[in-house]
DNA sequence: CATCCGTGGCA
DNA sequence: TTGCCAAGGAT
């Protein structure tokens, strides 16, 4: 592909096979810019799948940038909730008010003014003027970044700085005036689809012609992402469900922790011989209660970025004494529950006690 | 540039 | 069971 008499038959080839394949999927239908930006916010690190459940009910709750943007970030993670990178939802939330201040209301329609909104990179600039309003911007995210080292047969490591910048030169070389949107697009959906991480489908695919790694090479083996691999820590914690009456402590997480804007309740690092004699310390400590624990009415094993935690789930009895005053502490009715934003291990604990 | 941030699906 | 990975961005 290094003329653009070439480049132009790819297009051609791709855009036909998307055509005929896959143009008319619900969630791929033509979306103002407000809508976009939503889809592809949630699109991050996220699969589409997940992202279709959760879309809706989103724009059902906040159809349009005035409703999102007189929403309390609290309602905005209680949708956001399962989805995981609760980070964007909060980004998402002080954009709408940039959306409002600088912009009388209106998603901007500039590369320069849409990558300033928090949240937004190059890669989500691109794609929601692409797909939202055919301007030619390229796109290189999980997807494209395995098409295009193929295509080139590129066997540097895509991790670098000098690896991207390669990439993002040819997705440049790619793009054109002619249906931008919907070639960002056909180049995701071919990696998804066809070109995919392990066993990819090169006969089935409209443009092997132009693969060099195809041809004279190994597809499987592309992308390099070099050789970093994950550290993971596994870490003892427990969770106490702090009980009185009908009601339960809950415990705001802060910014420097896992969940940071989301309910969980009072949970410490543990050790496996660790006695409840001390962790109703720890909780005394922390919230000013005397309580005594019972045995753990469940343990959960999670994972949350590149810790492993084994979660031992405890409820307190003969709650004594007065919760200590903070902004991160307080009652919650067991019903109550339901509208608080909640991790996916916090959500399991308050259905666990929801069901007593 | 390395690390952090969630969750679920897959082999 | 374990590791890998997914329509990334911020620091």
């Amino acid at each position: 592909m290094q003329n653009s008499a070439d480049r132009s038959r790819f297009r051609r080839r791709l855009l036909d096979w998307f055509d005929q394949n896959a143009r008319d999927l619900p969630w791929r239908r033509k979306k103002s810019l407000y809508r976009t930006w939503v889809s592809e916010i949630m699109l991050q690190q996220t699969q589409v799948v997940t992202v279709v459940e959760f879309f809706p009910r989103f724009i059902r709750r906040f159809p349009d940038v005035p409703t999102l943007a007189n929403a309390s970030e609290a309602d905005v993670l209680k949708q956001w909730e399962g989805l995981g990178y609760y980070r964007r939802a909060r980004q998402m939330h002080a954009a709408v008010q940039v959306i409002v201040d600088r912009h009388e209301g209106k998603f901007p329609d500039t590369f320069d003014e849409v990558i300033a909104l928090p949240g937004i990179g190059r890669y989500t600039a691109g794609a929601i003027l692409s797909i939202a309003d055919d301007q030619p911007w390229p796109v290189l995210e999980g997807n494209t970044a395995r098409v295009y080292s193929r295509l080139l047969d590129f066997d540097g490591d895509v991790t670098t700085s000098a690896g991207q910048q390669e990439l993002w030169s040819f997705a440049e070389s790619l793009v054109s005036r002619s249906r931008p949107g919907d070639l960002n697009q056909a180049l995701m959906e071919l990696g998804s689809e066809i070109c995919t991480v392990r066993a990819p489908r090169c006969l089935e695919c409209p443009v092997s012609r132009h693969c060099l790694a195809f041809q004279q090479g190994d597809p499987q083996s592309l992308p390099n992402k070099g050789t970093r691999g994950m550290v993971y820590e596994d870490l003892q914690q427990a969770a106490v469900v702090i009980r009185r009456g009908t009601r339960v402590v809950v415990r705001l997480c802060g910014p420097n922790e896992h969940w940071s804007g989301l309910w969980d309740f009072p949970r410490f690092t543990s050790t496996p011989s660790a006695t409840r004699a001390k962790l109703a310390r720890q909780v005394g400590d922390r919230t000013g209660l005397s309580i005594r624990l019972d045995q753990p009415f469940r343990q959960i094993r999670h994972a949350v970025t590149r810790f492993r935690i084994t979660l031992d789930c405890y409820e307190a009895t003969d709650v004594s004494g007065r919760l200590r005053r903070s902004k991160d502490l307080r009652w919650a009715d067991i019903n109550e529950l339901d509208d608080l934003a909640m991790s996916v291990t916090g959500r399991k604990i308050a259905r666990a006690i929801q069901k007593r």
